[in-house]
RNA sequence: GCUCUCAUCGUCUAGCGGCCUAGGACGACAGGUUCUCAACCUGUAAAUCGCGGGUUCGAAUCCCGCUGAGAGCACCA
């Protein structure tokens, strides 16, 4: 049975796209094989909990259709599923690998632990503990009223290997891994202690993450072998860059699902997106749906590789999936989206009427704003000066007014004429028109906009130019 | 500093020893269409496959070295 998981931290404001790309590789191999993917998360440090965070982050993969067999919000059979709630489980097999002989107590205050440190990088060595309290053999009775943490016991000079689905075997000396911390303090357990327990408890199959955590698998291994328990498969993801190929951060990029949701981006575009992301459709296809997806992919497709994210073709994306689908279907994600994000009420006939002349223009679901806004009030200022243009616009007023049927091709005709008539230049015209009438130098087709406006309102915003 | 990983157009990638004078997509540029912007169509530029050695009849593809880039070395995950 395979069953994979991702483990998110709720130490940011949502789900980093890496993060994303990552569960949707542990989504696809899960479902794939008809196992079950899980969710854990990871709220260990409490030093950098965000509030909130657990609850964006469950919402986001669901909005993009990662849906989790087993989570926190879920449940399941291995459960529970966050792991400050399953303190005591890591403390007991933590005091479990003391008393095997695997760890250690430790009561090395921080002070004297920066301060090997320091004289260590002095001497140039690596930084590492000095094993202090590896030999005193500390028993519980002789910390349980001190600040004491529990280390792991690192053999010396032996070689781990990782057998890497993606990368193949990966070789390691512990000389060069540290007693690592397993229970701090104040009773938390580390990261490394927490994965390797859950892991086993909740039965992963596959461990696929984000390359990052390559060097420490080594760690995990021994503890697997300190536990007895048996391994899973290991798979690291190549990770995600900025521009300048360091691994992509919020300093430089914007991570967060929720911005790119802000700015209209579709869910499953950026799945679609993150899907190509170290990976390639066996047909080259571009756009393709989480299903098929799902079909298709398989680890060892995967490149080794770390991608830029380029936020530009996600953009074009993005605009392919507006321009493809159904009017009806971008009419109900721009209303929902406009609610959602913007707290505005969008009235359903004036988005039904408008989205025809815009949605193959539309990107981000944001743009369709930008493009729109003049439908909805009138301009407050105008990219070009009108100022010296009031004559023509009292003939074009005049024009207007004498419509009867006040449709597109009508009032092509009549402007046209006007233009004919006074001997104008037609795209000069018709950008002054546009101007007066939507504020702006780029619009939806003119003639088929004021035909939604209608006569009156055409007719009052000139006016107030004249 | 130490350990590990990676290396094809600007970017995402195809390529698994001959089909490669290296293909696709985004982007860029030019043209067509057009009352703007898009969309659409046509075309162009863009990688001496990081460099140097091997192996082989034959290498982007296999091996080694170098270089470059990245990640990791916490009581953070």
């Amino acid at each position: 049975m395979i069953r994979t998981r991702i483990a998110p931290s709720p130490t940011g404001q949502d789900l980093h796209v890496g993060s994303i790309a990552t569960a949707l590789v542990n989504f696809a191999w899960a479902k794939k094989h008809n196992g079950q993917f899980v969710v854990r998360i990871e709220d260990t440090d409490r030093t950098r909990y965000v509030e909130g965070a657990e609850e964006r982050i469950l919402n986001t993969l669901e909005l993009v259709g990662i849906i989790p067999d087993e989570s926190p919000r879920v449940g399941g059979p291995y459960g529970p599923y966050r792991q400050s709630d399953r303190i005591e489980i890591y403390q007991r097999y933590a005091h479990e690998l003391v008393k095997k002989g695997a760890a250690y107590y430790c009561t090395c205050s921080k002070e004297r632990l920066d301060e090997v440190r320091k004289k260590q990088m002095l001497e140039k060595k690596p930084p590492r503990y000095d094993r202090h309290c590896r030999s005193l053999d500390l028993k519980y009775e002789d910390v349980k009223d001190k600040s004491f943490v529990v280390r792991l016991k690192i053999p010396d000079n032996q070689e781990i290997v990782v057998h890497d689905l993606i990368r193949g075997d990966v070789k390691f000396n512990t000389n060069d891994i540290d007693d690592q911390v397993l229970l701090k303090s104040d009773g938390y357990p580390t990261y490394h202690l927490a994965v390797v327990i859950d892991d086993h408890l909740m039965k992963i199959s596959h461990v696929i993450r984000a390359e990052e955590w390559l060097p420490s698998t080594p760690k995990h291994i021994l503890l697997y072998q300190a536990f007895g328990w048996d391994l899973p498969q290991f798979a690291h993801l190549p990770l995600l860059r900025n521009p300048d190929r360091s691994k992509l951060s919020k300093r430089k990029n914007p991570v967060w699902a929720s911005w790119y949701l802000e700015q209209g981006f579709l869910p499953e575009v950026l799945v679609n997106y993150l899907a190509l992301m170290g990976w390639s459709h066996p047909e080259q296809k571009e756009i393709f749906s989480l299903d098929e997806y799902i079909k298709v992919f398989d680890l060892k497709d995967i490149q080794k590789t770390a991608p830029i994210f380029d936020p530009v073709k996600l953009e074009w994306m993005n605009g392919e999936y507006v321009r493809n689908s159904q009017r009806s279907k971008v009419k109900s994600q721009i209303l929902e989206y406009y609610k959602k994000y913007h707290n505005k009420d969008l009235p359903e006939e004036m988005v039904e009427k408008t989205l025809p002349l815009v949605q193959e223009r539309i990107k981000k679901l944001a743009d369709y704003w930008e493009y729109c806004q003049f439908f909805y009030e009138r301009p407050k200022s105008y990219e070009v000066d009108l100022k010296d243009k009031k004559e023509l616009f009292k003939k074009i007023y005049q024009r207007l007014k004498k419509i009867n049927e006040f449709n597109a091709f009508k009032i092509g005709e009549e402007m046209m004429q006007l233009v004919k008539e006074e001997n104008l230049k037609t795209g000069k015209f018709f950008m002054d028109l546009r101007v007066a009438i939507t504020g702006k130098k780029i619009s939806p087709p003119l003639n088929e906009s004021m035909e939604i406006l209608g006569k009156g309102e055409c007719l009052e915003r000139i006016k107030t130019l004249i």
